[in-house]
RNA sequence: GGGCCCUUAGCUCAGCCCGGUUAGAGCGGCAGACUCUUAAUCUGCGCGUCACAGGUUCGAAUCCUGUAGGGCCCA
């Protein structure tokens, strides 16, 4: 059963409106409503009751007149991009002699008796319908039932308006789809920075500007996976409900199967079972998705985000840093063209390769002092002095991480792989070759942002162990975020996993900083928000 | 966690400081005119628990307190 085309005789408006049933929505049943949360139709009140009972209507009689409102399928000829592109050099009043077929949302109608211009938007963008009673005929009379927010598709004749407007004069309308709510204001858009967040289709449908986000997380993750390919890497896919979390220092998620009747977490990494990966056999391996963590929301934290994590046996954190200097330029020349851009204002310059410089001395050349992992009484001195609050049972190392987060991270604006973490607050890394307490672990910072960490990995089973069990004793005075310990896993490294480097990057905050935006919310398609509570 | 700010029609906003008939405008809606518009224009008509709860007052969108959601800054 295919759609009818919207072709019919001009309707006899009904002089039955609304207007009697109005004080009828007395009942305050919809008393705080939201425009996002659903509402009794019927007993809704004010200007929308009025606009979805004038939506009602008219697919009541689209639906009289034997039109389908809800239509199967268009055959699109081409989009709004494409019909720009291929007749730029069409000229004013000029007809191209060819016809298409276009499909979209209507944005916009302008209705002058016998004619009328609708603007209708698609994913590449807006394209102007041409309308007029001489065309159509007796069909034209079927652009009274069309409304704002509407779905349709139209075939026509490319022209371009003596104004000057690349048109599709149209021959044959379809209705696709029926809207029976309206869209926001036609020229604002949707404002309200709630109701943005809330309803993101809608500012997706409206703000053009804001669909430049979804198409920038496409490119760079698109730029990501062929970045990895090229250099064999295979894409995998791991638990996200795991026995044990771990991978990170964070809080789970809790959950529960019902079947096993046991607890479960949600991943905060895959770090772990992309190393069981790396003990199998296989080289070169990453993954792109979701983690988890049960922490506050803020301008750069959501409970679920977006991380790529890749390791590659034989390996170290050099190499690390080198496939850092790909991955992330090829996702900028994809979103911006350029390595050389601004982010809030501040000019950034991703051309590698980037600074390499330890935490010790990225932190010394801040707070203007030496400072390194093993100075206990120096670091709490110079915490002091920053006035960054440091707990009584931290050790230097930890201070001096505390110390460089509070204080320095922010500035560190260009690229920088700041290296060499103390061993306690890296769990998962190989000691350092060459310096005592140290991990073989980078941070990678952009614009004041830890866009991911990067290791080379331990490798060393008993050494593992000790760690696990160093993190044991944090959980035991109260560390939430302290690395439980992971048997399974110990068990799969002590079956011997090959040297090997691996990185996690931030894919969020990585888009943050390429479409400019100051926090994480603009960038995540459906952020998480508060309930609306206190409404029912 | 602390401070400051916002919440009025489906949407975009006035009104709030200094309390006073029935809370305004534009878009959108409804009815009508209009064959080259670009937020089309023109005429007419409607449309609100002023976020929520309490307090002060003869009287509260407006002043005070609390709550919720949101924003910004600091930690």
């Amino acid at each position: 059963m295919g759609s009818r085309a919207l072709s019919f005789p001009r309707a006899t408006p009904s002089t039955t409106t609304t207007r009697g049933s109005r004080s009828r929505g007395s009942v305050s049943s919809t008393r705080g409503t939201r425009p996002w949360m659903s509402d009794e139709t019927e007993e809704a009140r004010g200007r929308l009751a009025e606009v979805l009972r004038a939506r009602r209507e008219s697919l009541k009689r689209l639906r009289d007149k034997g039109i389908e409102p809800f239509a199967l399928r268009f055959t699109k000829g081409a989009d709004a991009a494409e019909l720009r592109r291929d007749f730029e050099r069409l000229a004013p009043g000029e007809e191209a002699g060819i016809r298409t077929a276009v499909a979209g949302r209507i944005m916009l109608i302008r209705r002058h008796g016998k004619l009328s211009f609708i603007t209708l938007r698609d994913t590449t963008g807006d394209i102007q319908l041409y309308l007029s009673e001489e065309h159509l005929g007796e069909a034209y009379g079927s652009v009274d039932l069309l409304d704002l927010g509407d779905i349709i598709g139209a075939t026509g004749e490319v022209v371009r308006t003596k104004r000057g407007e690349l048109s599709v004069k149209v021959e044959g309308l379809t209705l696709l789809t029926k809207a029976l709510r309206p869209l926001p204001e036609k020229w604002h858009g949707l404002r309200d920075p709630e109701a943005r967040l809330r309803q993101r289709y809608l500012e997706f449908a409206t703000n053009l500007e804001s669909r430049a986000v979804v198409m920038a997380r496409a490119r760079v993750l698109n730029a990501f996976r062929d970045v990895l390919a090229e250099r064999g890497y295979l894409e995998v896919e791991t638990p996200i409900l795991q026995k044990t979390h771990g991978g990170a220092l964070a809080k789970p998620f809790v959950t529960h199967h019902n079947a096993l009747d046991m607890q479960l977490y949600l991943r905060i990494a895959p770090e772990l079972y992309l190393k069981r990966l790396l003990v199998a056999g296989f080289e070169r391996v990453f993954e792109i998705g979701r983690d988890f963590r049960n922490e506050g929301i803020d301008r750069d934290h959501n409970p679920e985000f977006t991380m790529l994590e890749a390791y590659a046996a034989y390996a170290t954190y050099e190499d690390m840093m080198e496939l850092a200097e790909a991955l992330i330029p090829a996702a900028a020349m994809s979103v911006r063209g350029s390595l050389r851009f601004t982010y809030q204002a501040r000019e950034v310059d991703l051309t590698p390769p980037w600074r390499r410089a330890s935490l010790a001395d990225v932190v010394s050349d801040a707070v203007g002092e030496t400072v390194d992992h093993r100075d206990e009484e120096r670091l709490r001195a110079v915490a002091k002095r920053l006035e960054v609050g440091v707990d009584h049972s931290w050790g230097p190392g930890k201070i001096l991480l505390e110390i460089f987060e509070k204080r320095v991270e922010h500035d560190v604006w260009s690229p920088t792989f700041v290296k060499d973490f103390p061993r306690e607050v890296s769990p998962l890394a190989r000691p350092h070759r060459s310096a005592d307490g140290l991990t073989e672990q980078f941070d990678l910072i952009v614009c004041g942002m830890e866009l991911g960490p990067a290791y080379s990995e331990l490798t060393d089973p008993d050494e593992q162990r000790a760690r696990f069990m160093d993190q044991q004793r944090l959980r035991r005075t109260g560390d939430e975020e302290a690395h439980p310990l992971d048997e399974e896993f110990l068990v799969a490294l002590e079956h011997g996993m090959p040297p090997a480097g691996g990185i996690g990057l931030g894919v969020d905050r990585l888009l943050k900083i390429l479409v400019d935006v100051p926090t994480l919310r603009e960038v995540i398609l459906f952020p998480h928000l508060r309930p609306e509570s206190g409404r029912s």
